[in-house]
DNA sequence: CCGCGTGATGATGTATACATCAGGCGCTTC
DNA sequence: GAAGCGCCTGATGTATACATCATCACGCGG
């Protein structure tokens, strides 16, 4: 059995690094990713190397094409609108369903990611701060037992993550809006550890929603300046005339 | 082009095909499937095959043991009732995420599933039932423009909606329990066309809602008749203290 | 007679040869 | 010279041979 799971283990393995690439830009939408190539690196075949670019197909981060390639997919903030809507609403759900109280380990993990943050304001990193926020979302799941919960919380957050780095990377005044994020993301850190200290897990909750929604909302402004007011109103959905 | 997605087509088939088998508990748990014998039937070889198990075994729904078979998964109700609770919740968001109007031609398919369910009453059928149930599903998944929302429900969907024919199937008042089952999911068909022709989806989101949440608690009350009212319970997550 | 080891069997996992397809380069022709 | 046709290349999709693993039956030994 210790060998029964470890082509399970090595897919995981192969898999995960891959979606790290693609979600840091080591990979870059529009890159092709060659079959070969990645069997060589992974010391194996292309048959558990195409399971894998499955997955990442099915998950919406790749896109093969027959005669072409396994490309990266090119992914605009207006089709990851539904996305951000979707987790907004799962945020809230990580404080309502199933709800553990975490440990002293993890508040101790959440307080030094908060000093790996505050450490960053000092020497500005892009690829440290998408770390970190990976992480951080990584923390925030253990706050739940919902298994299922937390896998489509990961697989949505992973369709959108890559796409900060992408509009900042490309962006004139590049470093203020490196350090804006930097300190939005401290002062969620701040009130998440401190909801955790009460125990108020509903809370932590509450204050991830504001964060996806108000996250999304700058994003969106920034793709689209004079729409600023128009995507912050739809991702509040639209009150019903009724009740 | 059209010989490019021919793949993805005949992909697409035979994972519906397979999951429907399943859900019908056509292949139930514990069923045996052997690449071969799936190869053959679909007339090409192991590799595509592999690769819808692949996907369903990422579902839940199969799992691949090296050197002994790929498997349906026994699902316990107990294991399922985080994925209730998560159903619970997200059926109420297919009416808030950019919820789309009915036309005159959806409609006219919620009748026509209403007057089969009816039909139902007379000549109570077990299949029948569950594939007027999974039509439903689908219809509501029209509802609301939200992709990402329809993957996520559909797929939670397909890992709870065996349990039900499997719970029955194995119970002395067999009969009685379709019956019962059948006349509230015909008071639920009801209420939706009702609260379509308002106009209301957000009502329509309340009512799934409201019965899927039922459901667990009488599948719940089946497997467990002396923790009844502790199933109920659960799925309303515990007021904070806070707040 | 019971228990343990060993080999036969048949399944999934892997590697690889082959089929198919898209795109680009170059030749031909008008 | 430009446009169009066709071949060539290299990619993914498929089929299949082979490796590995788990199970069970059989036989040998205690």
């Amino acid at each position: 059995m210790s060998n029964g799971s470890e082509a399970r283990a090595r897919f995981e393995r192969i898999y995960r690094t891959l979606r790290r690439r693609i979600c840091l830009l080591d990979y870059p939408p529009g890159r092709r990713l060659r079959e070969e190539d990645l069997a060589e690196e992974f010391k194996t075949s292309r048959t558990p190397i195409r399971r894998v670019l499955a997955r990442l197909e099915d998950e919406g981060l790749l896109r093969s094409v027959h005669g072409v390639g396994t490309i990266v997919t090119d992914i605009h903030i207006d089709d990851l609108q539904q996305v951000y809507q979707l987790r907004v609403e799962l945020a809230e759900l990580v404080g309502k369903l199933s709800p553990v109280p975490p440990d002293r380990r993890t508040l101790e993990e959440f307080r030094q990611l908060m000093a790996r943050g505050e450490a960053l304001v000092a020497r500005p990193d892009a690829r440290e701060f998408a770390r970190l926020n990976m992480e951080f979302f990584h923390l925030l799941m253990e706050l739940t037992a919902n298994e299922p919960l937390r896998e489509i919380s990961e697989r949505l957050y992973y369709q959108t993550t890559r796409n900060w780095l992408k509009t900042a990377s490309r962006l004139a005044q590049y470093r203020e809006m490196l350090m804006n994020e930097i300190r939005f993301f401290l002062r969620e850190m701040a009130d998440t550890v401190a909801a955790i200290e009460i125990g108020d897990l509903k809370v932590v909750g509450h204050i991830r929603r504001s964060h996806v929604a108000m996250s999304f909302a700058r994003l969106y402004a920034e793709a689209h300046p004079a729409r600023q007011e128009e995507g912050e109103r739809s991702l509040r959905p639209a009150v019903s005339r009724s009740s």
